[in-house]
DNA sequence: AGTTTAACCTGGGTGC
DNA sequence: TGCACCCAGGTTAAAC
């Protein structure tokens, strides 16, 4: 369900209380991932401490002393803190894959109903191919305008197609590329190298926008999106493309199209976007 | 090397 | 009710 404010909101969410907890034990539901999870890792993160949870990109990564476990939820993923684990220990929920026993009693499960997600432990993160190949965070002050004017020279892919590439800025997913572009006033079939720097200073900023609004609040976009509390996000009534061909566009009254780019819907104003 | 396509899965919605 | 089909927030690996 995540783009990359939901998956903040679910660090934000998970933090206070898994931050300096004891793993007791991990327990494997089913282990049938994107990539199978290592029968050896519940043995690896036995009494070990979280030291951190961070994020980069849509992953999850929680520091240990001796390594990094890399997870992400894939299209479905979701985590959920269970404070009174001891009397719901029947409770587990059809597609609970995994669950984080900790030293104080919670307990952490994800839930991924098409196991997309993963959950890998490494000791040499930096060196990992998940994390050596993405591009810089959107929110990061490496990410503006100029460098994507600089990287999308004589490069041919649609604008759309170009933003969502994790290897040219990572987390800038399907709604969110369609919301950005059309803020931006820009084509999402237009060749990325063919897009002026005036126009890639006025995207980098909206697609700056955007994330840090749904951010602060609280993953807003998903359907079906709950927070670590079991709390829905807000879905976002300032949606302006994604979802709505055939409706009026809100700027100009032209009627919403929707092609498909990739394998992915993409919907956009004949009008307001060039 | 850049770009496109198929594939990984389940579930919900729609139309017959 | 049932069934066939299409669609979904992501990413990789393989094919052009």
């Amino acid at each position: 369900m995540p783009e990359l404010p939901e998956v903040e909101t679910t660090r934000r969410g998970l933090a206070p209380h898994v931050v300096g907890q004891t793993i007791d034990r991990l327990l494997v539901r089913d282990a049938r991932l994107r990539w199978p999870v290592e029968p050896a890792l519940p043995r690896q993160l036995k009494n070990r401490v979280v030291q951190a949870l961070e994020r980069r990109a849509k992953y999850l990564l929680f520091r240990f002393e001796h390594g990094t476990v890399i997870s992400h939820l894939g299209m479905s993923g979701s985590w959920r803190v269970i404070t009174d684990a001891a009397n719901s220990e029947q409770d587990y929920r059809t597609h609970d894959h995994l669950a984080l026993l900790l030293g104080s009693g919670d307990e952490l499960r994800y839930h991924d109903p098409r196991r997309f997600g993963c959950f890998l432990f490494t000791k040499t993160p930096d060196q990992h191919p998940l994390i050596t190949e993405l591009g810089p965070e959107p929110l990061g002050d490496q990410f503006d305008g100029e460098y994507l004017f600089a990287i999308s020279r004589g490069r041919k892919a649609p604008i759309k197609s170009f933003l969502m590439d994790n290897h040219n800025v990572v987390g800038v997913g399907n709604i969110y590329a369609q919301e950005a572009l059309f803020r931006a006033g820009i084509h999402p079939l237009r060749q990325a190298g063919r897009v002026s720097r005036e126009r890639y200073l006025v995207l980098a900023g909206v697609v700056k926008e955007i994330l840090a609004y749904a951010i602060e609040r609280g993953g807003t976009t998903l359907r079906d999106f709950l927070n670590s509390d079991g709390e829905p996000g807000y879905f976002a009534q300032e949606l302006t493309v994604y979802g709505r061909a055939g409706q009026q566009c809100h700027a100009c009254g032209a009627v919403i199209r929707e092609v498909r780019l990739s394998n992915r819907t993409t919907g956009y104003c004949p009008q307001c976007q060039t």
